[in-house]
RNA sequence: GGGCAAUUAGCUCAGUUGGUUCAGAGCACCUCGUUUACACCGAGGGGGUCGGGGGUUCGAAUCCCUCAUUGCCCACCA
């Protein structure tokens, strides 16, 4: 009967989880049982948890714990990413800090330092993962720079390379001058920027005619091949076929002729660079133009540059402004909103770039992945409101240039052994290399020191697009037992800021590879955000320290605060108020398990009707409960899950059951009863437990004495039978009887302690089956069946049945009169509305029988109401 | 500029094919209460003309049109 003392969630969930390892219940292995697999969204190496994370993972484990009581065998295989472009900045961060220029060192001397770097810090993020609760299989754990990772990366390169699909190209990329790499359009941010447009003339050649041009960059007019006009523009006729003349530079360039230029813009006029704007190379394709690049590696000027030579482009913007105006030939500055590219990573303005990049082409793959999601069904997304933006960016998708001017990745397995644009072999590693260069260029006698493997390295996302099948060796090795068992794999739980990134390619790579979509559910989170609606940053400083919040909350009430309010797809706003109502859920439950825990049980002591209704009731409670769980869940309504279960829990539960079937002060329990509420409790703790894992396995082994193969984690989830409604209804009009009691005893300051007699015409005709339970929780000595009303009693109704409760001398007429003429006009009101629908004759001409069934019910309902208010009202009135 | 969403109680959001979950939930708020698990509690209560306007219908939070506001995605005019 001891008490049991205050929750300490810390001890608690360090204990089981070390329980839970050392008993290796994460674990999985193929066997007879349906699998159920979620591959972890891997977390950048070097990364520390994030809310993102926390809610990300939370639903994962969540889904993998359900799993698993559901006897599914459930396999999460946890694991980290390189983050090519993070981890590089970070390490040349490092080592610039340490005095040592990424650019004086060779690239094994970075990798060392890298992999050093990795080995420090990866896998921070794992340990705080398993804080949380997170049940992931890490006997799997993967790295996407594992070695048989890395081959699976490479073998698919030569892969798709051999099959025409990847090609080498000159494009324009987005160039970051900061990190001195190529960008995805992806990590390209635009932000609107204040800028100018200013308006210079060009001399036409050999007249002292000028025309003038509007350019948001002048310092680009050193790469200017031509000035372009359209051919319908009247107000240029004259400059047909003529030349202008670039000034500064004093080059001579061609005024040429197409339509693309848009006539109401600026002048009318473009300057075309083809160098260093998209658009602009197109024009130059298209018209031959010569290619002019100014700008280094840094986006600094080159040579051709002039004077300006290694000024930054900002710098030289300026002075080259102040210089055109010296000239006179800069003839207006107007300011002009316009949107700059910047990179995601470093911030730096984006420079259009030309360099030879390695493409992948996407008109072809992309086909499987558009099917399967939005004609088969074969993957489906939550929300399904995500499925527009897929396929928009599916059907407009362009080649996918997945080389990096990185070290931090997977080296492109492309071996040059000549200078030629041509003289290359693409080969999974030297010796084959060198095997088809003989071959190619009919030279015997090139050996391996002849080849230069490509410097540069993969995207990031040409890894990690494998990832579902690269887990399971699906790539090397894909006829593997495991792979055949686990893929394709069930749910995939992430954020839809990369739902192109990474979510798209892996149904792209998975059709591809294994002819077999990767995952059947793409469960989309929201943006973690603050109480204020602003994204969760560190230079505001609102993301709250992750294992603080546990520290503070519990992981358990982390986890329920997380998911409380967290819909698919919707942000999150988090208040850590939240968590405290997790962690008030964990003690409430705590407090009950207390309670029951300390009842002293007989096996003499008969069992009182009222607990026997009430477990029947509970039971059917919980059997509906589940019916609604389950709806909820294959909906990916986690968070509604969670909140039927907590209603169970708090109202059902706690406020009625146990209030039911506890016994008098200082009385023992009935052991059936007692036996029956075990089994209950055991129930909620089976269903709340892949939510609040740790404070279940608490409570589930103190409940009763387990052996170690009977721990919750790997219990059975409750199963489903029928649900009794009728007894369920019945109790929800007991349940207004005891609010009725409840109600006068609080109006007449009736202290709960005081026995009332309780006095019903049962118009209703309502079966007595919950007396017992009203008479205890009303504390009600007797409750009697009579004809007609209880004059000189406090008087309520529950539907048509009216209920006394006589208490003498207490009795205020005038406040009776007062109430139940309240209720008769409004009730008056409401007979007149229906009535008024009802005799409308196209709405009984129209509406359906059974609509117009209800309405005659209410009709009746209300006219048998009145006649009983109205008796009512002239018994007080004598 | 193009596209897609959203707008319901103070806050965060449910509301499936128009009529029994139809105006709801959780939190917050107010009142009362130290009754023998729990004040991290219990019992009650207030609160919304469902963004504005128009339409279809016997009937609209729900369907249509329109306006407004917000968010996201895509493309970008030099």
């Amino acid at each position: 009967m001891a008490s049991l003392g205050k929750y300490n969630a810390k001890a608690v969930e360090e204990k089981w989880y070390n329980y839970w390892m050392k008993n290796n219940y994460f674990h999985s292995e193929v066997d007879e049982r349906e699998p159920y697999t979620i591959v972890i969204p891997p977390p950048n190496v070097t990364g520390v948890l994030h809310m993102g994370h926390m809610l990300n993972n939370t639903i994962q484990d969540v889904l993998i714990r359900r799993a698993r009581l559901k006897g599914l065998n459930a396999c999460w295989v946890p694991g980290t990413d390189h983050a090519s472009i993070a981890t590089e900045a970070k390490v040349v961060a490092k080592l610039k800090t340490q005095g040592i220029d990424k650019n004086d060192i060779t690239r094994e001397e970075f990798l060392k330092h890298a992999w050093e770097w990795t080995e420090e810090y990866g896998g921070v993020i794992l340990e705080q993962l398993k804080k949380l609760g997170a049940s992931c299989d890490w006997e799997r754990t993967k790295f996407t720079m594992d070695d048989d990772m890395s081959e699976a990366v490479i073998k698919s390169f030569v892969d798709l390379y051999n099959k025409g699909l990847i090609y080498r190209g000159y494009r324009m990329v987005n160039w970051d001058p900061e990190a001195k790499t190529t960008l995805s359009d992806e990590e390209v941010i635009y932000e609107e920027r204040q800028g100018f447009l200013y308006h210079i003339n060009y001399k036409v050649e050999g007249s002292d005619e000028v025309l003038t041009i509007a350019t948001t960059r002048p310092e680009t007019i050193f790469g200017d091949t031509a000035i372009c006009i359209n051919p319908n523009d009247e107000r240029l006729t004259h400059l047909k076929g003529k030349k202008a003349i670039v000034p500064i530079a004093n080059r001579v360039i061609p005024i040429i002729e197409d339509e693309y230029v848009d006539m109401e813009f600026g002048t009318g006029c473009l300057k075309v660079t083809p160098a260093h704007d998209e658009n602009d190379k197109v024009l130059g394709d298209k018209h031959q133009l010569e290619v002019i690049d100014i700008f280094n590696e840094d986006a600094s000027l080159n040579s051709f540059g002039l004077h300006y030579k290694g000024q930054d482009r900002f710098e030289a913007r300026k002075a080259i402004a102040k210089e055109l105006e010296s000239l006179g030939v800069l003839i207006k500055k107007e300011s002009h909103l316009n949107k700059v590219g910047t990179s995601e990573r470093t911030k730096a303005v984006i420079e259009p770039r030309l360099s030879d990049q390695w493409f992948l082409k996407m008109e072809e793959l992309v086909k499987p992945a558009i099917k399967a999601v939005l004609e088969d069904e074969e993957v489906k997304l939550f929300p399904k409101k995500f499925e527009n933006t897929y396929r928009h960016w599916m059907t407009n998708i362009r080649d996918w240039n997945i080389s990096r001017q990185l070290w931090w990745g997977q080296q492109i397995p492309a071996y040059f052994y000549g200078e030629g644009k041509e003289d290359f072999v693409v080969a999974e590693n030297k010796e084959e290399a060198l095997k088809l260069a003989q071959e190619k260029t009919a030279n015997a006698s090139l050996t391996i020191a002849d080849l230069k493997q490509d410097p540069d390295a993969l995207d990031t996302w040409f890894s990690s697009w494998l990832w579902p099948m690269s887990v399971f060796d699906g790539v090397r090795n894909p006829d593997n037992e495991e792979f055949k068992y686990y893929y394709p794999t069930n749910d995939l739980v992430t954020g839809p800021d990369i739902l192109f990134f990474w979510v798209a390619r892996m149904i792209i790579a998975g059709y591809e590879y294994a002819d077999a979509k990767p995952f059947s559910n793409v469960y989309l989170t929201g943006l973690v955000r603050d109480k204020q609606r602003r994204k969760m940053s560190k230079s505001l400083g609102n993301s709250p320290d992750a294992l603080k919040l546990i520290e503070d909350f519990s992981a358990d009430g982390v986890r329920v605060g997380l998911l409380l309010s967290s819909a698919a797809g919707n942000d999150l706003m988090f208040d850590e108020a939240l968590c405290q109502q997790g962690k008030g859920f964990g003690n409430k439950i705590w407090n009950a398990f207390n309670l029951v825990q300390g009842w002293e049980v007989s096996e003499e002591t008969v069992q009182p009707k009222a607990s026997k209704i009430a477990i029947e009731w509970y039971q059917a409670k919980l059997q509906k409960a589940l019916v609604e769980i389950e709806d909820h869940f294959s909906k990916y309504r986690i968070s509604d899950a969670l909140m039927a279960i907590y209603k169970l829990i708090w109202d059902d539960f706690c406020s009625w059951f146990l209030e039911m079937i506890k016994p008098a002060y200082g009385a023992p329990i009935d052991s059936v009863t007692y036996k029956a509420a075990i089994a209950l409790f055991e129930d909620n703790l089976r269903i709340l437990h892949p939510f609040m894992p740790f404070l279940t396995e608490e409570i589930w082994q103190h409940i009763t004495e387990r052996s170690t193969e009977d721990a919750l984690i790997i219990n059975k989830w409750p199963s489903l039978t029928t649900v009794d409604e009728e007894l369920i209804s019945a109790f929800d009009f007991a349940s207004e009887v005891v609010s009725g009691i409840r109600n006068i005893r609080k109006e007449k300051n009736i202290s709960f302690k005081e026995t009332i007699e309780l006095s019903v015409v049962n118009n209703e005709k309502v079966a007595p089956i919950f007396d017992e339970v009203i008479a205890k929780l009303g504390n009600v000595s007797a409750i009697n069946y009579v004809g007609e009303k209880v004059s000189g009693a406090l008087a309520y109704r529950v539907k048509s049945n009216e209920y006394f409760i006589p208490i003498a001398g207490s009795v205020n007429v005038e406040d009776e009169i007062k109430k139940l003429t309240e209720e008769l006009t409004y009730t008056e009101g409401f007979l007149k509305s229906v009535q008024k629908k009802l005799s409308n004759e196209r709405f009984v001409n129209n509406a359906p029988e059974k609509v117009i069934a209800m309405e005659r019910k209410k009709e009746s309902d209300a006219l048998s109401k009145i006649e009983t208010l109205k008796t009512s009202l002239e018994g007080l009135k004598n």
